[in-house]
DNA sequence: AGACTGTGTCGAAGCGCTTCGACGATTGGC
DNA sequence: GCCAATCGTCGAAGCGCTTCGACACAGTCT
C-alpha cells in the first residue's frame, strides 16, 4: 500500500500539501503541484478509501437500491443501473448495489454506517416504507419513481400522465374516435408504483379534451387474459380503432390476436405502446411507442443526488423531475376513420 | 452519528470491549455482552464503515465488474449480479458495481484504494487484459468465465465442453444420426470468451464418440444469416434431424424457418438450445435446453472469493469451478430416424 | 519603513475503529 | 494455600487521511 506520506516524502513536501494538491482546497504553486503529481504517478498512488471516508466524512459512494426480482422489464432496470454507474463515475463516485429486499433495515444500515453518501432508490411504491426511514435518517436520496407523498424527497420519473395524454393525442390526431387503454394487471393499480394510475389519468384527461371515446381495461398479460380483454372491448365498442398498451407482456398477444381477428395493424387498427424501445423494435410491425427513458432517468438521478450533496445543509429544495415523454412514430399507427373520411 | 465510544459509555464498559463484542475475537462475559448489545440496540449503532476499513484493513466490500453493454443476454447478467449481491450479504459483504469499460484502470483503482477486499470479474475474454493486473496487484479475485490462462486465478463458469457433449448425447440417444451445431457469430469464436469454442469441442468429441455425423456453422443471429446457415446445412446434409443452437438471437428465426420448410419440431426435427430457461420456455414449442446457471455462478463466485479472503496468505490454490450442465427435456426433441426404425 | 494582505506550505489534531499488550480476578493443579 | 494458567477487561497506539491554525515570505499601501 502506498500512502500519502510516501508520496509526500518522494515529492519533498509535507503530507498536508499532498492532500491539498489532491483536493484543490488551497492554492498550490505550480512547481509543487508538478512535483507531487509526478510522485503520485511514479508510485501509482491511490488514496485509501476508508481513511478518506473517515477523515472527510464522505465516502464517495452512492447506494443504488434495485428490485431483486421484478415485474418490470429487467433490461430497463439494468440500463438504469448502468447509467447510474457511468454517470456516478463522472462525479468521482462509485456505486454500491443493494437489493430492495433489504428494505428499511438496508436503508438504516447504509445511513448508519456512512457507507454511502446518498441513496438512489428504485421501484418506489405509492406508500413505500423506505421513505419515512429516508426522511428520518436524513439521507440524501433520489427516488426513481413517484410515491404518494414525495414531500422533502427528490424524485425522477417518466411523466406518465403526459405519456397517457401523448398517446391519446397521437391517435386522436390521426382521426381515431374510439380508443382503448390496455393496462397493467389489477394489482399494479392498487398496490404498486402509481405509474399505471398516472398514465390512466392522462389518458382520460386527453380523451375528454379531444372528444374521443375512451375505455380502459386492466390486463394480466397472459395470452388468455389479453384475449378476454380484447374481445370485451370489441364487443362493447366495436368501433374501437386505436389501442394504447401499457403492459410488456400483453403486447405480443395483442398483436397476434388483432391479426387473428382480421384487423390489420396499422391499416384497420392503430396500436401505441408504452415500453422500452427494444420491445417496440422487436415487434412486428415495429410499434409506435413512448419509450421508457431508462438512461435519462439514471443520469438525472445521479445529477440530482450530487446536487443535494453539493448544496449540503442548505434548504432542502426537493424537486420532482418528470421526464417528458417522447413518442416515436413507427409502423403500428396510421390514420383512422375520420381522417379517411 | 452514534459511535462505538457512545455505546461503550452507555453500556458502562470500555470502547475496546464493545469492539470485541462485535468482532468476537476475544471472549466476553455473558453479562457484558448483554449490556453492550442492549446499548447497541437502543442507540441504533452501526459501525462507521470507513473507520472500520481503515483500522482493520478490510472494507467488507466486493467489487463486481460487469459488461456495460453486452452481446450476452442481459437478464443473465442481471441474475448473476443479483445472486452475487444476495450471497455477498450472507457473508456480511456489500457489492460495489463497476463497469467493464473502466478496464485495467478500474482494477488498479479499486485495488490501490482498498475500496474492495476482492473482485468478481465478468465477461472474461480469452486474453483479458485485466487478468495480468489482477495478478500483479494480488487482488483476490474470481473470474466468471474462463480465460486462456487461468493460472493463479479462481474461475467459475458453466462447463461448456460438457454442455456441447450433453446436447449431442441427448440427440444421439434419441436416435439422431446427423446433427448440426448453430453457433455464435464468427467474431465470438476468435475474439471473445472462449465458451463458444469449448462448446464446439465438446460437441465434436461426443459426436465422434457416438458415431454421429456432426457439422458446425457459426451464425450472426439475424433472420437472414440464420436462413443462410440453415439452408446450407440442409443442402449439404439433407439427412440432418438434430440441431443444437448456441445463439440467443438465432433461436426464434431457426424455429420459424424450420416450420416454413415443412419440418415439424419435434416430429421431424429435434432442437436443443443452450440458453437461459426463460428463453427456452418462451419459445414455441418449449425447448429442450441446457440452461445458463446464472444464479449458481453468482453464488459460487462469492463463495470462492470469500474462501480466498478467509484463507488469507495461505498458498494460493486457485481452483476452476466448472458447473456441470443440466439438460432439461421439453417439447422440442423427440426420437429420430434410428429409434423410429 | 512599517503595517497590512495575500500566498503557499507545514505541523498537529482528530475522524471512529481494531488490536496489542497489560493487568486484576478467577480458577485449577499439586 | 501457593504458583501458574486462563478469562475478561481496559488503555493506548495506530490505521491514512483531511483540515485548521500558524507561519514565513513577498508584494502593496500609506
Amino acid at each position: 500500500m502506498v500512502t500519502l506520506a510516501e508520496v509526500a516524502r518522494q515529492a519533498g513536501v509535507s503530507p498536508s500539501t499532498v492532500s491539498y494538491v489532491l483536493s484543490r482546497k488551497r492554492s498550490i504553486s505550480d512547481e509543487t503541484r508538478r512535483k507531487v503529481e509526478a510522485a503520485i504517478e511514479s508510485l501509482g498512488y491511490h488514496p485509501h478509501a476508508g481513511a478518506r471516508a473517515l477523515a472527510s466524512n464522505r465516502s464517495n459512494i452512492l447506494a443504488l437500491m434495485i428490485p431483486l426480482r421484478s415485474d418490470m422489464y429487467v433490461p430497463v432496470i439494468m440500463e438504469i443501473a448502468m447509467a447510474v454507474t457511468t454517470e456516478a463515475r463522472e462525479f468521482g463516485q462509485d456505486v454500491l448495489l443493494l437489493t430492495k429486499d433489504e428494505g428499511t433495515a438496508g436503508v438504516r444500515r447504509i445511513a448508519g454506517s456512512c457507507l454511502a453518501d446518498a441513496m438512489i432508490v428504485m421501484d418506489i411504491e405509492l406508500e413505500d416504507d423506505r421513505i419515512p426511514v429516508l426522511r428520518e435518517t436524513e439521507t440524501p436520496a433520489v427516488l426513481i419513481g413517484l410515491p404518494a407523498d414525495p414531500a422533502g424527497l427528490a424524485c425522477v420519473d417518466l411523466d406518465f400522465e403526459a405519456t397517457g395524454s401523448a398517446c391519446v393525442e397521437h391517435l386522436a390526431g390521426l382521426g381515431h374516435r374510439d380508443i382503448a387503454l390496455i393496462g397493467e394487471g389489477e394489482g399494479v393499480y392498487k398496490r404498486n408504483t402509481g405509474f399505471a394510475a398516472r398514465t390512466l389519468a392522462g389518458f382520460q384527461r386527453a380523451a375528454a379534451a379531444h372528444g374521443v371515446r375512451a375505455v380502459h381495461r386492466s390486463c394480466e398479460g397472459t395470452y388468455e387474459s389479453t384475449a378476454g380483454v380484447l374481445s370485451r372491448i370489441l364487443e362493447e365498442r366495436p368501433s374501437t380503432t386505436g389501442f394504447v398498451v401499457q403492459n410488456e407482456a400483453a403486447i405480443a398477444p395483442l398483436l397476434s390476436l388483432l391479426r387473428l381477428s382480421g384487423r390489420a395493424v396499422p391499416e384497420d387498427t392503430s396500436v401505441v405502446a408504452i415500453c422500452p424501445d427494444q420491445v417496440a423494435l422487436q415487434s412486428s410491425p415495429r410499434l409506435t411507442s413512448v419509450s421508457i427513458p431508462a438512461e435519462e432517468m439514471g443520469r438525472q438521478a445521479v445529477r440530482q443526488v450530487m446536487a443535494q450533496l453539493d448544496r449540503g445543509a442548505e434548504p432542502h429544495v426537493s424537486q420532482t423531475t418528470l421526464i417528458p415523454p417522447a413518442l416515436t412514430v413507427r409502423d403500428s399507427s396510421a390514420p383512422g376513420p375520420i381522417a379517411l373520411g
